[in-house]
DNA sequence: CCCCATTAGGGTAATTCGGGAA
DNA sequence: GGTGTCCGAATTACCCTAATGG
């Protein structure tokens, strides 16, 4: 099933994060997220990637106890999935 | 769905609450607000929530229950959001 | 074809992170 | 128990000009 592979510009995916545009192309450049580029050169993301990083983007199952429901996360999409997560 | 809230810096929360930024961190180490990653390891704050916080909204109930809990809601994590506790 | 907003790339300053000690 | 400050390191934000996208 379609996981909303919808395209997402780099300002879109910086106001999502609150951070900068350029922040989001070195984070596609140092490989911390899927980046799709144009013959141009210019970056894409996927809005699931980008989705279920802002929540968290956990392998990790786990439930609310208070609030409502929330079915498991997306199954990746094309990139490398979890590529790399969690390094300082 | 979308809560709408925009995603506010640590600098920006410890402003609002006049603390050190540092302090802020502290807060959602320990659970005490919910928190948002970005992929190079930074914070973002809800700004609804720190909102409810400086209200005084966020909590109803801190009494003594230092050693026996009571209903207190069993800490969520993000509040109105889906709960995601940051770990890595 | 031209127009305008956005993006890419490099470089530098400001902020934040994490742990430790006051 | 909680907060403010120190340190080194990483990440992020803003400066510029040129090219791409629509």
């Amino acid at each position: 099933m379609d996981t909303g592979d919808r395209l997402l510009t780099p300002g879109e995916v910086a106001a999502l994060f609150r951070v900068d545009p350029k922040t989001v192309t070195r984070w596609a450049a140092a490989g911390r997220i899927g980046s799709i580029r144009t013959p141009g050169g210019h970056r894409r993301f996927r809005e699931s990637e980008v989705r279920a990083l802002l929540e968290g983007e956990g392998m990790l199952d786990e439930v609310d106890d208070m609030g409502k429901p929330r079915n498991a996360g997306p199954a990746a999409s094309t990139g490398p999935g979890p590529a790399n997560a969690g390094m300082y």
